[in-house]
DNA sequence: TCTGGGGTCCTAGGACCC
DNA sequence: TCTGGGGTCCTAGGACCC
């Protein structure tokens, strides 16, 4: 614990203790690849692509290492990877055995340490901070895990140490394959110098194309920069661009705790077409089955949404989003395919040809408060009814308006009653 | 080459309110 | 009648990540 503390000086000069975080990032090694592997062991040492056939629409999800030498990388058409490697395996892939495997990667990890967050089905970040006592020295404690990983599991991680959770990060990235990294606290800035911009989470295609416009290649010509410049050029990211690049965890997401629990913001489920399609009953179904699917996920997360997006993607891939915030928040499959409906006849352009269709659904409230117990007329109406009372008592004073006595009742008993009607509900002195 | 599916965060503009 | 400034909510799009 001790170890973790190192005392410093403030600007009054009055020695004072910081806290050096520890931070480990494991990421496994071609997770998906390696779950494959496990269910087929003719796989191993094959060019590997997951993700779908060699002639279907969509792309790579992982390449296995030896189909990486021929370029194929995630995020590329299924197609092209077939084209630079023809001899390679397709593999369709199996949400489902991964999330078995991802659960087995946290438990092994929760025995280190019991701040462990799962950034994403296959990477982790704990914070290994005053663990020395229990599991020694950083690199220590890693070579521990990285053996028991394999042991439990049968499956390659990679591990990166530092103190903080970009360094981890980008020196796991820098620790593949089957590797680990520790970068000693003070050494962070020297650590990224050499690295390319790209190498910076959070910096991809189009943020490094402009910071090569500017001149600069690695991530060590960022810190010549004036910091007034990047803000000046990139705003609020440009700032936080630059204590990246001393490797602080600057802005946004990394500067929360690990393990801190941020509940979902959206669930959302979408289907392209095996072929375009404009025939209506089709895409009305598709829609429906979305639907259903997003309320489900609603259901089963006690979650009730408020807001309810379309996304419409068109043969040409240009893409629209439109969303309709309800009066009160659902979970209902009916109500959310009411709304997608509505929102999809009224912005497909007639007889177009669409590729995708996606529905999503965000804004959520763990339960629905007392007010959105009220079905929708009669919620708008008290909203309607108290928006009123504000006015008035902005012009009158505050003294000026009393709700009538028993507001809940006139409710429940005049559910017909035009809203128009209500403020006529607040006496007036 | 012809572009998945699931997410997060940020920006910018308009409506509306005070 | 005109003017203004700040805050919040909502929408749309885009960059980015795995």
């Amino acid at each position: 614990m001790a170890a973790a503390k190192q005392p410093a000086v403030s600007g009054t000069g009055v020695p004072r203790t910081v806290f050096v975080r520890t931070i480990f990032h494991v990421d496994m090694d071609a997770f998906f690849v390696s779950v494959e592997e496990l269910y087929d062991p003719s796989l191993k040492g094959k060019a590997v692509v997951v993700g779908g056939q060699r002639d279907e629409r969509g792309v790579v999800s992982a390449a296995s290492y030896e189909a990486r030498k021929f370029g194929v990388h995630s995020a590329m058409p299924l197609r092209t990877a077939a084209k630079m490697c023809p001899h390679a395996i397709f593999v369709d892939g199996h949400p489902e055995r991964y999330r078995v495997c991802s659960e087995k990667v946290y438990k092994v990890l929760g025995t280190f340490s019991p701040q462990v967050e799962m950034a994403s089905i296959d990477e982790a970040y704990l914070d290994m901070t005053g663990t020395e006592r229990l599991h020694g020295p950083p690199l220590k404690a890693a070579h521990t895990l990285h053996q028991r990983m394999k042991a439990d599991t049968q499956l390659n991680c990679s591990v990166g140490i530092g103190t903080s959770r970009l360094i981890a990060k980008v020196s796991s990235a820098q620790a593949k394959p089957n590797g680990v990294l520790w970068i000693v606290p003070g050494e962070e800035a020297k650590f990224l110098a050499p690295l390319e911009v790209r190498e910076i989470p959070g910096v991809g295609k189009v943020m490094e194309t402009h910071l090569h416009a500017l001149g600069i290649q690695k991530v060590g010509d960022l810190t010549k920069l004036e910091e007034s410049e990047l803000e000046n050029r990139f705003g609020k990211w440009g700032l936080a661009l630059a204590g990246k690049a001393r490797g602080e965890d600057a802005g946004g997401w990394f500067d929360t705790e690990v393990g801190e629990d941020v509940g979902a913001k959206s669930i959302s489920h979408e289907h392209t077409y095996d072929e375009d399609t404009a025939d209506v009953n089709q895409l009305e179904a598709t829609l429906m089955r979305l639907s259903e699917m997003v309320g489900r996920r609603l259901r089963e997360a006690n979650f009730y949404a408020r807001t309810i997006q379309l996304k419409l993607r068109y043969k040409d891939f240009t893409t629209i989003t439109r969303a309709y915030t309800l009066p009160a928040p659902t979970q209902l499959d009916t109500e959310i395919f009411e709304q997608i409906r509505a929102l999809f006849h009224k912005n497909w352009k007639k007889g177009a040809q669409v590729r995708l269709l996606g529905v999503q659904a965000s804004s959520f409230a763990t339960a629905p408060d007392q007010i959105s117990l009220l079905d929708g007329s009669r919620q708008q109406r008290w909203k309607d009814a108290l928006a009123a009372a504000d006015r008035l008592r902005d012009k009158f004073g505050e003294s000026s308006v009393k709700l009538a006595t028993g507001m809940r009742g006139v409710f429940r008993e005049r559910t017909h009653e035009n809203p128009a009607s209500l403020p006529g509900k607040i006496r007036k002195k």
